[in-house]
DNA sequence: TTGTATGCGTTATCAA
DNA sequence: TTGATAACGCATACAA
């Protein structure tokens, strides 16, 4: 007579059965769903009876009950999710930290979403509103410019966030950074010592603090050294990635201007002017000595092997992933920044000088 | 008098305001939240009246209403997402990969979620249920191993699945990989043309379709060639990175058995037999020429540049993408398998054999 | 053409 | 300690 009061699930025949919701558990267990979700939410196991929590337990997993994620984050707003936004995903520097960032956030019981930007902000703004959209608790960003309003915006919705790679200004935002400053000092020094006079700097975008602090300390290190700071050794590259290395390094030699090393903005920026060198038959160290940053992976096996800034990028993932979970969890309220150090790891494009750096444009 | 009818959303004055619900829109707008409903969805627009549709627009403009996908995806079951998972974020194979799967989906409304299992099972298998979870539309998987337990519960579940890269045994599933006999056969014909007559290959792990179609290849190409094919000279690695490929030829090379070039199961175990090469004194190319496959980013910059197979890793990944949003539209039910064409290209790790590869240890 | 009612699977607030 | 009930935001069968 009456209408079965079970979920259809309960009276599926097919093979293709939907998942088993709580109530089919609830039913299973002889008890109430609204039962079945306090025994099997350790927040809220307390409040039933040990008894009871075992049935349910039992009947959950007979029944292989696997909780829905989308369900749950409709009632809580909360998924159990961080969004990782990056800018390339093609940049070898990245991956390294989505592993360190993973590694914090498994054990936390977080999941990890990547996305990737492609360096466009219109884009950027669509993946992180659907980010937003799709409820992740919280942010690393690792596609911060200095002046942001992307990230302004996000920080006004009390959005949990941190930064990696870069950071922004007059933003309280929790972030984590490598030693640029010390980097390019000690890039800057291995040059002096090996007696070059005039070190030409192929920047980083300067919207960037990346590229920002790179620059200034760059600029600070060669008067600190009492090298050349003759402005014209240095130059913006458009982007972080080859072409604009190469692009810069060609302008740099258009210029009628001697110089022994390069300290590049980062690796990529190093690999541009060696496709340069290629073209133009200079030879690396020997006319030219080029210190990259970061040290990603390969650059010991490229030729020449690249003398780097090594970054611990893996760590740098991992920080941002505690500073996470303290945020989520608050105990971390402040806006703290973590400053990695890094080392100069000493290859093989780095060498003495042994004229003006351009031999064959003197005649 | 009467309580306001509203949602609460709409006479909330704190700043931070919750996002606009179909509710609120629909207050705005004078009408009801079906009709907004109606009025947003493009394939449902037609059933409401023009004049109406445009005031609900204009309303859902100005609160700056944003439908949500959690909410959106409770009740249809799709979320418009899908899942690409990948064996190691840290392999450069894979990012390009991900970036032509995007190109794809992103003009189809799709967004991509990806994952990397770090090569472990269970990790895998949890990704995949959290992804399942989260009601993605579909997957697009790299990690199909040969006889593959969860890819075929996977497809019990009538899952919609693309196969990247690797492809499984014995089930229609849809799979996107690189034409790896051509590709070998390529390799050995370059080789036997330098004159090489012993060839070894490093074969990849031969749980996967790829290990196991390369090493096939190659047993075939050196007897078409009329090559040894002593079986000695073949080794599989444990994995497709670098430690292992060194590891393998370690082995190799303490076997008392003569070679001169080596077909390596991928770039990165390429990259290892560098290694090795750097340990024991040989040079390459003239003691061992070696060929890569995948041709990765980086390989022409190594020393020395790496001769390798090139595969369309991008095209891949779009291809791919095509497969799966053709499947998600019902335009695609068969399981259809895509062989995309490969190229050799060749640079400076292979040359014409000097001597037997191995002239320090023959005293 | 539009409004009403219901449910997706959970969690949370009550009351018992 | 447990059960009933409502709500999260949306889509849709049905009624009007």
């Amino acid at each position: 007579m009456t209408a079965p009061a079970g979920s259809v699930n309960a009276i599926a025949y097919d093979c293709k059965m939907p998942r088993p919701t709580l109530r089919d558990v609830a039913e299973a267990a002889g008890v109430h769903a609204a039962t079945v979700s306090r025994a099997l939410n350790p927040a809220t196991q307390s409040q039933v009876k040990p008894a009871t929590a075992r049935r349910v337990l039992k009947a959950a997993k007979t029944l292989g009950y696997r909780p829905n994620p989308i369900a749950r984050s409709l009632k809580t707003s909360r998924s159990g999710t961080v969004g990782m936004v990056i800018p390339d995903i093609a940049n070898p520097v990245f991956p390294p930290m989505v592993r360190g960032l993973e590694s914090i956030l498994e054990p936390h019981g977080y999941n990890c979403w990547v996305v990737s930007t492609d360096n466009d902000a219109t884009r950027e703004a669509e993946l992180i509103a659907g980010l937003q959209g799709n409820h992740v608790d919280g942010f690393v960003l690792a596609t911060a410019r200095v002046d942001d309003p992307l990230l302004e915006k996000l920080h006004d919705e009390e959005a949990k966030i941190v930064l990696v790679n870069r950071r922004t200004s007059n933003q309280p935002i929790l972030s984590v950074v490598a030693d640029d400053v010390t980097g390019i000092s000690l890039a800057v020094a291995h040059l002096k010592k090996l007696g070059h006079q005039r070190i030409a700097h192929l920047a980083g975008p300067q919207n960037t603090s990346t590229g920002q602090a790179r620059s200034a300390a760059f600029r600070h290190a060669v008067r600190d050294h009492g090298l050349s700071d003759d402005p014209r050794l240095v130059i913006e590259c458009g982007d972080w990635r080859e072409a604009f290395g190469a692009e810069a390094l060609r302008t740099l030699l258009s210029r009628d201007v001697n110089f022994t090393a390069i300290v590049a903005g980062n690796d990529l920026i190093a690999l541009g002017c060696y496709d340069v060198f290629r073209e133009t038959g200079l030879r690396c160290p020997d006319d030219i000595s080029v210190i990259g940053f970061n040290d990603m992976m390969f650059m010991d096996k490229v030729q020449p092997p690249l003398t780097s800034v090594r970054v611990p990028h893996r760590q740098v993932g991992a920080e941002a992933g505690r500073l996470l979970v303290g945020m989520l969890n608050g105990e971390i309220d402040d806006a703290r920044s973590v400053l990695l150090p890094v080392e100069l790891v000493v290859r093989d494009s780095t060498a003495p000088p042994h004229g003006s750096g351009r031999p064959e444009l003197q005649s």
